[in-house]
DNA sequence: CTTTAAAGCAACTTTGCGTTGCATGCAACG
DNA sequence: CGTTGCATGCAACGCAAAGTTGCTTTAAAG
């Protein structure tokens, strides 16, 4: 499919650097004005680019979105290894309350909620969790192995417990939470599934 | 300012339907195509309105929304009184799951997340979860008198963990959590809390 | 019944999206 | 180093929906 009797592509220097500029002013974009309202327009000019070539690149406004959504959310996070379940767990919700405080990601993650629906776009959010969950599984995973946590215990449902309600605290109620609710929210359910029948 | 030699007001009959009919048409709209490209022109089509009446009413776009997101997040709820906070929590935290897995609640909750950023709509928010933590927090209150929870326990923290994890699993992956998932939400934090320094 | 605020109606202006034709620039290849 | 042709830039257009305005009609308040 590639490799035929190609036409000459035009993969260079200046179309990279369009679509990259591109990416990033949709994720600007979308940061700012969410999902909503946001223009092929506004977007060609935060990206200095002319409108005509995002209408020809891409096409439909969802088509972009999607692209961009599927680069912007990519990026992938260092997971904490620091010998125990108790630390790597209030490492990790850290980070995610930062990452969930931050404006641009708050509105990339509302963003992502919104997609559930689209037609085009309904594959983006579960793809991201799938990686997101998948990454942080070896925490538990390593927890059980040390004995820390009983041999059963689903690492998903650990990680929803822990980090929902940060989440929930942000995009609910809009408050940050603090470090001490932060390892309060690990403290407790890891109390709780230790004495779990 | 209301009292004064008012001329003549217009608050009867039809005026009233009309805000009605437009409240709901709004709130079925956003319920519909997210807050974004909903149109007035739509929204005074479903309320069987011209959309001229909304213009002048309302004015802007957000004004509406304001309004209508204002009325339709006042709703009450019946706050479970069992007898136990276990089951009261159980019984509350059903709820939540069923009302955001509903599509309309769903896209009004994201709505309200989105509204966090907006000039005019940014009060709505908090107040709206001002009333759900008020209206929630007797069954903590009730579980402390009853010597079921320790004294200090905070109302809001508790209801946040344990409502949280269902918010992130739906609004997140996107996951229908089942009884089993709602219940273990509620036993893991309760049992974490007695056991909490 | 009279008065008059509020809703309906129809036409208009404006705005912004998406499109098209052509000129220009730059990467790919000889 | 020069040629080729794909990708971008530019400018103007068509069109649909947003929002506006002047006037008429309806119905609540007295």
């Amino acid at each position: 499919m590639e490799g035929s009797s190609s036409p000459r592509r035009r993969t260079g220097g200046r179309s990279a650097r369009v679509t990259q500029a591109v990416h990033r002013a949709t994720l600007a974009a979308l940061a700012d004005k969410g999902l909503a309202g946001l223009s092929i327009e506004d977007i060609a000019a935060r990206a200095g680019v002319n409108k005509t070539t995002i209408y020809r690149r891409w096409g439909t406004r969802e088509a972009l979105m999607a692209d961009a959504l599927g680069v912007g959310t990519t990026r992938q996070i260092a997971i904490p290894d620091t010998g125990s379940v108790r630390s790597d767990l209030a490492a990790l919700a850290r980070q995610v309350r930062d990452t969930i405080l931050a404006p641009t990601n708050r509105n990339l993650m509302v963003a992502l909620a919104t997609s559930a629906g689209h037609e085009t776009l309904a594959g983006l959010g579960p793809r991201y969790w799938a990686g997101r969950f998948a990454a942080s599984r070896p925490i538990v995973e390593r927890a059980i192995a040390r004995g820390e946590l009983p041999p059963g215990t689903d690492p998903d449902t650990l990680i929803i417990q822990v980090v929902g309600p940060l989440w929930f605290s942000v995009f609910g109620p809009g408050r940050a939470p603090d470090d001490a609710f932060v390892d309060r929210c690990v403290d407790i359910v890891l109390i709780g599934i230790s004495h779990h029948a």
